[in-house]
DNA sequence: TATGAATGAGGGTTCATTCAT
DNA sequence: AATGAATGAACCCTCATTCAT
């Protein structure tokens, strides 16, 4: 699952990063399962053998796509949270949940329906779901604010977790009709503010 | 994607039936992308060239599957759902939820998996994702109950469907650690109940 | 290195022949690493899949090749040593080394290069060489005539087998000019026989 | 088939004869069919250009290994064979089948395998096989001493040829069981000594 | 009807060798 | 002179599906 080599040279940047993105292209037109390696090597212009000197197989190529959209998306929630991490609640929360839907919209086939489609990746123990990175990030927060009635509870980290994650995810791979996008962030702000302000309990 | 005859006979019907069982078998230890129609046949001691007999492509196997599952499921809500109709509603929706839990985990593998899984399954319209049938069926218990400030409105119903069947997709697919069948039941219900009662508008 | 499935009807026999057929043309040919299995099923007339059907890999197909070859002069070996068994020694040889150079002529490229040039053939144990065919029958002749000064023990099995085998061998690959066929017949059972004699000892 | 050019400098020959150090050892461990260019460059700590400055092609660098081990072994050989030319033929014979046993043994997977195992080698003219300098010492010598009654026929020296080098490479390649080294290189000598001698003809 | 046989199309991967810096 | 990068050509093998008895 490692990559084989690390491209040194100017020239092989670009080799590995016109094959990343040429799988980029592919997937959001065909899905996963059908893209081949062949398919991948020549839509990115570039040779087979040449694509197996940096990716050692497939399923890597997929991994590092992945990867890099979830690094990429965990560093922008923290900075995020880091800047406003004291505002007020009914503040925070809307600008998170935007921030997580922009960058879903933007990276949904690789975020949202890879894991899915391609269960193998899943397996891959190095893989760190995004999903798991926003869960890490809700846990900080809300150590950091003692005053909620909601704690840091297995059965609460479960259903804030999921309350995010599966409404942005649903949102944007399955958009529901006379839903606007303001109205949907809007909306689950306020549930998700009204769960952590211990509404239910 | 029509099954390509109807089994009239009575050995017919048994083989179509001994290839469906070893489909389940097979996904069930295998996952889908990685079982082949020669597998099936072999597994359900079924000659190749009967099995296209009766299904004409290997996803039409894997969409009966499906069907039946949900159809299933279906029949099991709706029963329920007329009998407890005039029921209170913190007495209903617990109810609801138990039997969906244990529908889902019984068929985890066909109703969770599948449909994620192989992505050409969803396109294909006739298949009526199982999530759908529990939206139509809380649509409905709407409509009966217009005391509820909750409207069959389609952001409402957006949520509402979602609340239900995430929770429960996740919570099959991905337990949480140290989170009991019995609380994850209890809170989800409630959670529901809150929501339908307008906690949050 | 089993044969996948054994074929049953009269088509499938000639599949498989037309398969062998090819493949010792081409090695005739080419040698043995340089063939491949698209090239083999390609000769003989056959879709590359259908060879996979009879033959699990690539070995395999060299495999059933040696086998038969190595069987085939076995059973000949056998019957002439059975008939003759009770004649007199400087009439046994010269027939017996006759039949062995026959045979090594007309599989040559089977029985003598094959082993030497796919070494991965002799690490397979189903394998049984033909050489250890030969000695076996030396062997079993020895035993039959305790007259010999020249006894069943290891040195001279070993010196034995080798005598017959490595000339024959060689005479076939490597040619001698200036050498007839018959006068290497003649040469070679007088020295076989004045080592059974024990001219040595 | 030749060397690319000769390496003039220090640094140059180092680097060919890591090359060739690295290629020895990798068909020790793993036979020839399966060494590749590149595995043997990386073996041998070279970069896989560079190789092909100093060896055009892959089978350069395999003849270049026979050359050396077949060169050293007939220096040996000549040596010794103009040392005890004029000692009693009971004496020559153990003491040069000794010398060439232990060559063999050291250099057996060049000597002896690798000829049989890659036949392109035997078709490159270039390629002196060993075997041919030992026929050619034995030829020398009967030549010598015209006092024994086998000749230098063409018969005879495939026979004593062979009588050598079978003997000598199976007993190597294939190691009896049961059959001590000593008692093996008597026993041989013990015939080739006979064979001088005529005791067959 | 049921079964053995056949097949087209592709898919992942490797290797010897050459180019460009 | 030495190295990282690139490449063309194969090669082994599998699978969904259809044919023929």
């Amino acid at each position: 699952m490692e990559r084989r080599k690390l491209p040194r040279q100017q020239r092989a940047k670009a080799t590995v990063d016109s094959i990343l993105d040429a799988a980029n292209d592919l997937i959001r037109e065909k899905g996963f399962s059908s893209i081949g390696t062949g398919e991948i090597a020549a839509r990115a212009g570039v040779n087979i053998a040449s694509l197996y000197q940096y990716f050692p197989n497939r399923e890597t190529i997929l991994f590092s796509l992945y990867e890099e959209a979830a690094n990429q998306g965990a560093h922008k929630l923290n900075s995020l949270a880091m800047k406003i991490v004291h505002d007020e609640l009914e503040t925070v929360v809307p600008k998170i949940i935007k921030l997580l839907l922009t960058h879903y919209e933007e990276h949904s086939a690789i975020l949202l329906r890879m894991l899915h489609e391609v269960p193998e990746l899943r397996r891959a123990t190095r893989v760190v779901p995004f999903e798991k990175m926003i869960g890490s990030t809700i846990r900080l927060y809300l150590q950091q604010h003692p005053e909620f009635r909601i704690k840091d509870t297995p059965r609460h980290m479960f259903f804030l977790e999921n309350l995010v994650v599966s409404n942005l995810t649903r949102y944007v791979t399955d958009p529901p009709p006379n839903v606007s996008r303001s109205e949907f962030l809007t909306h689950l702000s306020r549930v998700i503010v009204a769960y952590l302000k211990g509404s239910f309990s």
